[in-house]
DNA sequence: CTCCGAAGTTGCAATGGCTGAAAAAAAGCA
DNA sequence: TGCTTTTTTTCAGCCATTGCAACTTCGGAG
């Protein structure tokens, strides 16, 4: 069920050109003022249409989080044999978030025991590399986006959430027999929690995205060493 | 403006009038298949009037948010003397999590600068006193239909980020000199990202509530320690 | 090459959340 | 009681989202 064959390449063409037609709109008039009537006839379909590729509105923006969080599943799944805790969450933190090459280049079938056929296989990736280059084009766009849209905002909490759990999942595979349940669940929220909110705090602050990706390290590093850290007298010394 | 006289009473009446008849329905015919017609019909006032005391069908579940939460500020702000960081952050966990009683009693108008004049506070502490009480009658509904809805799921989420935002900024304040605005907003994010997720990952087990709660103080601990603390050859010892 | 079935698209109609504006009712006050 | 301020109600309407049935197109058999 990949995808080869004329039907499907037109029906990824449609599905990317109502993502790039959402964003466009979406900064020219505002998320509010756009309706999806409006982002259909830029892509000449009829309204109902765009539901069949979009549950709703907000998801439109969304299109490729499920490829790039099966990306850091399979990271997990492959973890090195031996391999600590924090340097897995590290090369999956970055895996996901550097965003921009990774599924553009082409050598990282590693990991993680997949499936496809031939054909399909090549024609998946070769969607996802479009995807990809898709996503580079419009990250900066999509990034004000979401961190100004209350609605994008919360779109995007509840899928990161969503993740979250998988990833707890997965981690607890990956542990078994170091972590429980409970455990992985906590790991991944701290890590993610500290991360997310470094970053958040730094980018209301007005910073460059470069303070902002250094801002979401020393949110790691608070994780990983752990709040009680903080409270020793003397640290900074 | 707090709120003496008939006007604010009958009010206050209204909005937890609609909140109960709200959370029935939601747990009679599920959230979906409830409509904001039949909240407003089954509490007698006209539907547009629903929209005056919440700003969408979603909030009307989170009609305390805001004042527990301010609960949370407060004692942020009242930070004992040289109180550790991690003390201070379990006491406020507590607080706005244990959630029964605390605004039923009423010995705690301990902390923070706030305002008020004589009989509006007594006013406003009274309205607390009785939306603490609802919300301890409601909390077994209330915690299924957020637990099990998608789009309060979401909204609690959105809200919860909210908070956490300011917390942060409520930390920073109160540690000046010894947490910078990312180092407070990275602390926020992994003790809550912990609890929140070890909590999340019991309950979806099937989980009793004294066990989510320990679930939740485990997510806390390993939040306190640290990941690196996880990778400890021979810990469980 | 043509015809069939599957997959996808469209149009239509309806539901229901949410909003703005202006009229009507209630509460507070002199 | 008569005037002012708040709230509620009415009314009209936008738009997201959905189910359904008709219609088109693609891919593959014969």
């Amino acid at each position: 069920m990949g995808g080869i064959g004329l039907r499907e390449r037109k029906k990824q063409r449609t599905r990317r050109a109502l993502v790039e037609a959402a964003v466009r709109l979406f900064e020219e008039k505002g998320f509010d003022e756009t309706t999806v009537a409006e982002i259909a006839a830029a892509v000449e379909v009829a309204p109902r249409t765009f539901f069949s590729y979009f549950p709703s509105k907000e998801d439109v923006l969304f299109f490729d989080t499920r490829s790039r969080f099966e990306r850091a599943l399979a990271i997990i799944a492959g973890r090195r044999p031996g391999e600590p805790l924090v340097d897995l969450l590290v090369r999956v933190g970055d895996a996901v978030l550097v965003h921009l090459d990774g599924t553009l280049r082409q050598d990282d079938r590693d990991t993680g025991g997949v499936d496809g056929t031939e054909d399909a296989e090549d024609a998946d990736s070769a969607e996802l590399a479009e995807d990809a280059r898709l996503a580079l084009r419009l990250a900066p766009a999509r990034y004000d986006l979401i961190t100004s849209v209350p609605a994008l905002q919360a779109r995007a909490l509840h899928l990161l959430f969503d993740v979250q759990r998988e990833l707890s999942e997965a981690l607890c595979r990956a542990y078994k027999g170091e972590l429980d349940p409970i455990e992985a669940a906590a790991v991944v929220g701290v890590f993610v929690g500290g991360a997310k909110m470094a970053a958040m705090a730094s980018r209301d602050r007005g910073e460059s995205p470069e303070m902002i990706w250094a801002a979401a390290r020393r949110g790691v590093q608070i994780a990983v060493r752990g709040l009680g850290s903080l409270d020793d007298p003397g640290r900074r010394g």
